[in-house]
DNA sequence: CTGAAAGCGCTAACAC
DNA sequence: GTGTTAGCGCTTTCAG
């Protein structure tokens, strides 16, 4: 392919180590002798085996994204700035994709571990003890980002403190009845068991926290995934005005897409509100509130943690990036 | 990090050359101590180092997907299309991202090629004949997806025809007037020279086909990043009532939003229809009429492609997959 | 300051 | 069938 340490070397008349001094700026080397080696470098077009040298260093200078989804614009827009972030330190990121599927998952984790990435960041879609014990056994520096993991740190929102606030000002708006749709996550593939779902169940206890404060007002919890029949139902034979707080914008925009169809208003004969600020919601209409979970600070910090864990650091359990609720029209 | 196969040899007391063909199905090799050695294998939970397999192969069994925004739904959708078929073919799929940053998308794929990817997946930002001598300097088996760079093969859906039957749709729908948008993309970074729009000019030659064939149409191009402003002058102030035809499914989100603002109906007061149909849409109302572009088969027979280019065949300058207009209520 | 040599872990060619 | 050996290209240690 293209030319090697070892050539340089015999073109410059110098040993390798020689070459390597140069090549790697490291001290214990004549700079008239560097400079000769760097012109020779430069004239070849040499271009460093990240391979050879990951093999010999032990460190590969990249890490690896794993999503349970890219075609989520919030996971998109996460590994945007993930992959921005580790490249101002250096490291090169590699994304990959489960599709939400738990074998793919597995393999993929197996897969770039023996690719010898320095780190991980994962979006879990596993959950379990023997999972956790299998990302240990990689022994590679890892953190979670959304869902968490017992035993591994990660960063996210403050699920429940989000979901509570969230709560809060709906009732705020005037509802008297509130409804919160956390349906399944669509899973494929067997190993390991049960979905990670803790988001959402973070997501719902802030709500029923809030709700059991409020014993005035009525609530319930969707959770399967024909939620909009339900929805529909409720707001076509309820008496009260109900808000639908979604645990995803996903579900809220289909929500909307579903009341629109059957003739629903909103927000004048329902509310909806969302979770997480997708930005494609700059063309939704009507303009949906939604709670939004900082992606920016979400993406940076999580690389700054994972380069502090490689760095041998230690870093705590649960990091909490800000959210804010960004008032739309749907309620 | 865990156990390497000198360790495997001298536990199961023999050479690692036969470690070696137990663990890759090679032949000459007792059937007896193939499975002793399996054993092992399994007991110690041996996972291949990759990295040394790749320098001593000199095979990664790995490919790279470059694209230049991982935001718009249309490439996540094909990464995804894409890993899933290297998977199938036994290959591991990097996937990185540029950011429309022309700086980026050199460093990444040096990068990428330095750690010895065996072949790549573009979509090219960057255009001009040095970027292809770069890029075949590389001398990694490398295609484009969309955006074409003389010299390389690459798939696409046959752009100047999908543009052609638009207007000619169009026209079917009653409109005399014509409008086709394609503004710039932003670029970052200087490296390299001008962005590669050659799928924007591909789409707007077979715009001025249709349009040059029939006279008696009134057409017009808007290839300024203030289209929208022009778009609204035209509609409030024209006399004749307007389709626009958007190089990309963005544009046409972004012009149903600023019709919106002004109180300016579609399709009562003009027309939209965009390209690409991003799987969004569903979620847009009202429902846009665009291009569907077999994103499926795009990404699928991209990897077919590579993989026949990976393996020392040719394949042809141009693929190009089937296009199809998606009607909505948009015209 | 520079060179020589060993080694990262796996693979492949060649002996036995 | 199995063992031995010599790499892949870079890094690092230890002499000199």
């Amino acid at each position: 392919m293209s030319i090697t340490t070892k050539e340089i070397a015999r073109i410059c008349n110098v040993s390798r180590g020689t070459v390597d001094r140069a090549l790697n700026g490291r001290s214990g080397i004549n700079s008239e002798t560097r400079k000769r080696v760097l012109e020779i470098v430069r004239k070849y077009n040499y271009q460093p085996h990240l391979i050879a040298s990951t093999l010999s260093r032990g460190k590969s200078m990249s890490i690896g994204v794993v999503l349970f989804d890219l075609k989520n614009y919030y996971f998109a827009q996460l590994s945007n700035i993930i992959s921005l972030s580790a490249r101002n330190e250096g490291y090169f990121t590699y994304i990959a994709v489960t599709e939400k599927n738990m074998d793919a998952e597995r393999h993929i984790l197996s897969n770039l571990a023996s690719r010898r990435v320095d780190g991980l960041i994962l979006l879990p879609i596993i959950q379990g003890s023997e999972y956790v014990k299998y990302l240990k056994s990689l022994e590679i520096p890892l953190i979670t980002v959304g869902n968490h993991l017992p035993g591994i740190p990660g960063i996210s929102i403050n699920d429940v403190k989000a979901a509570y606030d969230s709560t809060a000002y709906i009732a705020g708006a005037g509802y008297k009845r509130i409804v919160f749709i956390c349906p399944p996550l669509r899973k494929k593939g067997a190993a390991g068991g049960r979905m990670n779902i803790k988001t959402q169940d973070l997501r719902s206890r802030g709500f029923i926290r809030y709700m059991k404060q409020h014993p005035d007002l009525r609530y319930d919890i969707f959770t399967r995934k024909d939620y909009t029949d339900s929805a529909l139902d409720l707001v076509q034979h309820g008496n009260i005005k109900t808000a639908f707080l979604c645990s995803s914008d996903v579900y809220a925009l289909e929500l909307i897409k579903c009341f629109r169809l059957k003739g629903i208003h909103v927000p004048q004969d329902a509310g909806i509100m969302g979770f997480d600020n997708l930005d494609i919601l700059t063309y939704i209409n009507p303009h949906l509130t939604t709670v939004s979970t900082s992606l920016e600070i979400v993406g940076k910090e999580s690389v700054n943690m994972l380069i502090r864990l490689m760095s041998g650091g230690s870093i705590p359990q649960n990091t909490y990036a800000p959210h804010s609720i960004c008032s739309g029209e749907t309620l």
